[in-house]
DNA sequence: CCCACTTAGTGTATAAGTTACACTATCTGA
DNA sequence: TCAGATAGTGTAACTTATACACTAAGTGGG
């Protein structure tokens, strides 16, 4: 089967940074190219664009099949058409990047990537087409959307302690922050419900649990 | 001549809202469809792009093409890419927005345009596809964005006196601005370079003239 | 059982930034 | 030279952000 046109077209494929917070460090996905060009290389899981498809359905299905990744919260960064950028020819990656929490995490490897593996931002393989460039633009737009919004909160499980929310904001922005002023800043959101329960974890008080009013969605604050 | 493909690929267009400062209002361009679908309706410039073209250049080429309009400030807005925004099939829109002083606008309609419009946000025709939403999203990052950049300094022609920029700010943001307040903030930015020259503008005193210290950057701020 | 240890949880004083506000300066034209 | 128009300037009040230290509630070991 073929499928012929007036004019040349491109490819139109979708690419996902999916970041979450695993062992205390800033993490995302990559997986290992099953296929040149790029055979044996990490890269961020994404492909081809179904013709029907919705570019987030895309985005989703793809992250599903390669990684079986579901249920996060996804947005889309930037539109990357360099003409150079696929040695195959024309191919125009609509990035997105998505947020996890860890323990919703079932991973795998599925048919068409090898391997399947969560690297520290920080410590990242050589990886495959302009995807660098991709990674840095999404770290960058997470760490900014830091300061406006509530995106952090879509790291964390359905309930969690402020200590724990606390040590997410550190760890993404590399920074520690006063206890007193972040307890203060999140609650005056008004975005968490305090819950009654509690969580005892180690030889220490337990802490309050916390869950957000409207999970799934990102408020805009300030 | 015809191109085929192994599998169905969907086209690929860049779109341009392009917004300026005109009779105290911000404007952006339209364009008549010469051509189906929405033939006769108002559309955002653009056109398919290039099979080896840069997203980019194909904006600025389009807008060139349809508008006349050369050396604007172009950002990404976001692409869009619903299977069915488009009755022809399937079109993938790499949306832009480009700012440009209202001086440096040399308006023509041509070969595949029918017209050229300028029209203020808050009085826009019906417009073809689902340019309403592109143009919805492009005046919310724009207004956003004077929030912690310098982006409507790209409003401003080579030399201006502060109570044009003070103005140009007050129309986008609807609301009334300090005079004091807004001298202070936008001088200790640092990004204006106070020229020699003074503009007489009718009977009153003349006005010191500024100019940006980097023309076409666009700083963060705060 | 009580004491040492660990993390949870809380308020206030100071500094920094933002907002509100009114008069003088300089030019034109009558 | 006087009326009218816009340019240009500083300070005090208020709001927001920052710095900072102790008590609370659990666990585990002696």
């Amino acid at each position: 089967m073929s499928y012929c046109y007036d004019h040349p077209r491109p490819a139109v494929a979708t690419d996902i940074v999916l970041f979450s917070i695993r062992e205390d460090r800033l993490m995302l996905l990559l997986v290992k190219r099953a296929h040149k060009p790029f055979a044996g290389a990490w890269a961020l899981p994404g492909g081809f664009a179904g013709i029907d498809e919705n570019l987030e359905t895309s985005a989703l299905r793809e992250l599903e099949e390669e990684t079986g990744v579901t249920g996060v919260y996804l947005e889309q960064l930037h539109t990357f058409g360099e003409p150079d950028r696929d040695p195959r020819g024309r191919v125009i990656s609509v990035a997105y990047y998505a947020l996890t929490p860890s323990d919703r995490l079932y991973i795998r490897a599925a048919s068409d990537a090898k391997a399947v593996a969560w690297f520290a931002l920080e410590d990242l393989p050589p990886v495959a087409f302009d995807h660098e460039k991709v990674v840095n633009m999404a770290h960058r737009r997470l760490v900014a959307k830091l300061d406006y919004s509530t995106i952090a909160f879509q790291f964390m499980p359905e309930m969690f302690t402020l200590s724990e929310l606390q040590a997410v904001y550190q760890i993404i922005l590399g920074e520690e922050l006063d206890k007193r002023n972040f307890r203060k800043g999140v609650l005056a959101m008004s975005c968490l419900d305090r819950t009654s329960e509690r969580r005892r974890n180690g030889n220490h008080r337990p802490a309050q649990l916390y869950r957000l009013k409207s999970p799934g969605r990102v408020e805009f604050i300030k």
